[in-house]
DNA sequence: CTGAAAGCGCTTACAG
DNA sequence: CTGAAAGCGCTTACAG
């Protein structure tokens, strides 16, 4: 059996220790950020570590009584391929930091003050999605709890409060929604129509003012007939479309703040009988898998979602388990992720005689 | 911090012991479910577990070198939401037998080969969902070098070779395709057209078959010119569509066999004007994020994919560290879950005109 | 069929 | 700033 033979070769503290020329315990030190250890001591530790590919035996820490975080992942629809993503990189970050991963549904029943109650008791600490950790109910219980939380909802529009015990991770909703508008600009369209996202949605107001300000300051008009509110769901897009396009001047690109919309609005296209994309550009966000399963396939903007997973995790332990050594340093309270940019067959240049 | 209270209140081995009046030893026998222990010494240890609400901890296991498994789940596409669902339930069976879960993705440099390589030395078990474990040369060398394993594309056509190393689950296929079939039948359609999926994906067949079975006994006629060819992609549902629409007498119904093919359906009918699903019903398979994003929602089948993940889990343990006690039990290569037919908007009746 | 001993790899106090 | 001791909860041999 394959673990036998990793058993055997797997090298341990006090081979560090022996080879450093230091006690066991000065080697733990060194691996877990205690300040209390001299600059070459640690460093010579950590030439060890590094010589030897030492790796901490994560069960027999947790039976030590080191600390062990139960991480909570908060989710409410199970067959989103963002939960997917999310939890491919959180549960390769928990392996590696030895955390436990709590998965949990929102059922209906669920309620802020669930939380509460469950924190301590099941996890120590909470990964929330939007829209889990965009309501003003549930952070108002993060905080009086003081919970340790990850909001990965990305940059919001107004900027919430900084609590000492909370994280925001994710992409920068504005810049990257106005990368994109701009994008469209760039390939020659005027009219350009925007369906919004659900309201409750925190990054759904920034989305839509990133593409304000593109249309600004490229001197275009925002035109209120070509903006319309949807919910995220394929309908609302085509609806919002089918709406759109009765308007003279037609509208050649239409952007939706998300992948769903933007396959209504193709849908709505293609049943005016619309040429795609010549007669319409169409553009979402997120990257989902619907964006290359419709055709044409989706220009969107990509989130890497595995890795705001991971990342998660990582902020939730410092957290959770604040590093001495790391006290005076990076008092972030967010971390805005890089996004792409992805043309796809859904946007062009306008045709001529539209 | 919660761990802590837990660790304070947490019953271990020895409370066990105590409470059945038996060595440690014997309570670890127990909970190894090895075969050398008087069946009422069994039952009181048993009895005490239970009372006590006695959980092993994991980590002491390991460390003592109980038998750990590095269980791989290989996929091929992170952002499918088919994966994240299966992650779902194998993350928590993992947790709860304590085994690691090792996460790989088959990049294009992947080779049958690889899993030959990697066994042993990244995991001792692997679970293989569609179309990973469908070819033909990575059966091969799953068989030649043992490697426990779980597909989990569910029953197919032809009867595989029985390993004692490799276990199947997931859905019947065919009977599953069959009641789908059964319902747009009794809906009223005769015209059905059926688009097969991937040929490389071993559960196409046997849907197929299930079509083919249903209309039989129903004394309706499979139309050649209605069975057409697909890839699993919403473009080639939506051409196959096209081709279909295009025969007289045009069929009241199309069957694709995924949910993204079903959604290309809808775009072909919405396209050249069709009430759907008046003047066409549309059926998919697999209840994959899409079946609800489009417009009408989707009539499908759906898995249990998130149970399959567990299942999976659990098998694998069971290949790779066999009981003692359960020798003589099941010695069954394959485990069907109950698949479920979802009914929503994109079928009814056909119109009486049509 | 059952148990006493030793030890897995790490950490927590407790010293100095 | 560093170390010697004890122990976490379990399992592996080894006895009987």
């Amino acid at each position: 059996m394959g673990s036998d033979r990793a058993r055997s070769k797997s090298i341990t503290l006090s081979d560090v220790a022996k080879d450093a020329g230091v006690s066991p315990m000065t080697v733990s030190r060194v691996i877990n950020g205690e300040a209390s250890v001299r600059e070459s001591t640690r460093i010579s530790v950590q030439e060890s570590i590094r010589k030897l590919k030492y790796r901490p035996n994560i069960g027999a820490r947790r039976l030590a009584g080191a600390k062990v975080a139960r991480i909570c992942l908060l989710y409410g629809n199970p067959s989103s391929s963002y939960l997917g993503e999310l939890l491919l990189g959180a549960v390769e970050m928990a392996g590696r930091l030895g955390h436990q991963l709590v998965v949990i549904r929102a059922g209906k029943d669920f309620s802020a003050e669930t939380l509460a109650q469950q924190y301590g008791a099941l996890w120590d600490g909470i990964i929330l999605p939007s829209p889990m950790g965009d309501e003003a109910e549930t952070r108002a219980v993060i905080e009086r709890e003081k919970i340790p939380a990850v909001f990965t909802t990305g940059r919001v529009s107004s900027p919430r409060k900084k609590l000492a015990h909370a994280f925001e991770i994710g992409i920068d909703n504005r810049a990257a929604a106005k990368t994109l508008t701009q994008r469209l600009i760039a390939l020659g369209h005027v009219h350009i129509g925007y369906i919004k996202g659900r309201k409750d949605h925190a990054g759904t107001a920034l989305r839509y003012q990133g593409f304000c300000e593109a249309m600004d300051e490229a001197g275009l008009e925002v035109n209120p007939l070509l903006v319309e509110q949807g919910d995220f769901t394929y309908l609302s897009g085509m609806q919002a479309a089918e709406r759109m396009l009765t308007f003279d001047p037609r509208p050649t690109a239409i952007f939706a703040a998300n992948d769903d919309m933007a396959a209504g609005v193709l849908g709505a296209g293609s049943r005016q009988g619309l040429i795609l994309p010549g007669d319409l550009s169409v553009a979402g966000f997120d990257d989902s898998p619907i964006a290359t399963s419709i055709w044409p396939h989706l220009t969107t903007v990509h989130q890497p979602v595995s890795e705001i997973g991971s990342v998660a995790v990582e902020r939730l332990d410092g957290i959770i388990f604040p590093k001495e050594d790391a006290a005076n340093a990076s008092p972030a309270h967010h971390q805005w992720l890089d996004y792409t940019l992805v043309e796809r067959a859904s946007t062009s240049s306008p045709n001529r005689h539209s």
